[in-house]
DNA sequence: CGGTGGACCTGCTGGC
DNA sequence: TGCCAGCAGGTCCACC
């Protein structure tokens, strides 16, 4: 479900509605994930009050006072929303921080694929999930220039290279074929084969991509929703993603679906070289 | 080393 | 109508 632009949102909504509060406890009500939930640390941030909510490539970061950091990442079809407290638990809830002021901040993921961490603020660029991510697209520095340097000596296609999170964070299935379209490059091009001005391109396109999504509110395709339970609007916007045998909106081609590294990505083969 | 394919899960959809 | 294969927004690991 959530890329880059959907976890953003869901920072964004999250961020003025959980700073100032504080944990006032957590339970644990289905630890299967990912990782086990770390119960007994999550039971230990009860008083603490909630300093800032970041984000790093999927990772929500809640940060607590003394040095402690939540991490939340979505996997597939995880959603993290404000219910109120008396709110009845929810089918596939497995975590939840009850918050000063009467509201709890829940972890619902039928599939499972998400993840919840507790770790020292200080030391989290340290952690394993953290230390090998690539830059963040939307920050400066992420540019042509970059990608081509990170592309030398490699060989795959550049559609699996721009999902590759050591070389850019937050890039997923949806925003990879997105982009790709906007750059006008197909998906299969070997990164070997992409001339400096086309990586110029290839990166503004995935910051512009981004960028809209973000202001769209995400993409739902069947589930997504932010932190207050808003769906977002960007699907409406998808040029190519989930579109296969419709026409491009340019050239009027039928647009394909192929297999890459298991995953389905979507491309124009009028517009895209 | 880098790249691919399968595994991890549940739930929904489309074709028979 | 009902069943089942296939597919889904992510990540990790074994294997080539």
């Amino acid at each position: 479900m959530p890329e880059l632009p959907e976890v953003e949102v869901v920072r964004r909504s999250l961020e003025p509605r959980l700073v100032g509060r504080a944990v006032t406890a957590a339970r644990v009500l289905f630890p299967q994930l990912r990782e086990p939930v770390p119960t007994a640390a999550l039971k230990a941030l009860a008083g603490r009050s909630i300093l800032g909510v970041r984000r790093r490539a999927k990772y929500l970061l809640v940060d607590l006072a003394g040095d402690t950091t939540v991490v939340v990442h979505l996997g597939m079809s995880g959603r993290l929303t404000l219910a109120p407290a008396t709110a009845p638990r929810e089918r596939h809830e497995h975590v939840a921080l009850e918050l000063s002021g009467g509201e709890r901040l829940r972890l619902v993921d039928p599939r499972r694929f998400g993840l919840v961490l507790v770790l020292s603020t200080s030391l989290l660029a340290a952690d394993p999930h953290f230390c090998r991510l690539g830059p963040e697209p939307l920050d400066e520095g992420f540019d042509g220039d970059y990608l081509r340097s990170v592309a030398v000596g490699r060989r795959g296609p550049v559609k699996t290279f721009l999902m590759d999170s050591t070389v850019v964070a937050g890039v997923g299935n949806i925003y990879a074929s997105e982009a790709l379209y906007r750059a006008g490059i197909h998906p299969r091009r070997s990164v070997a084969r992409i001339a400096p001005p086309r990586w110029a391109l290839t990166a503004r396109s995935v910051r512009e991509v981004l960028a809209r999504a973000i202001d769209q509110g995400g993409t739902t395709l069947a589930d997504f929703v932010d932190g207050a339970g808003r769906p977002g609007w960007f699907q409406v916007s998808l040029a190519v993603y989930d579109r296969e045998g419709e026409r491009c909106l340019v050239c009027h081609t039928a647009v394909r679906r192929i297999l890459q590294a298991n995953r389905g990505t979507y491309y124009c083969p009028g517009c895209q070289r």
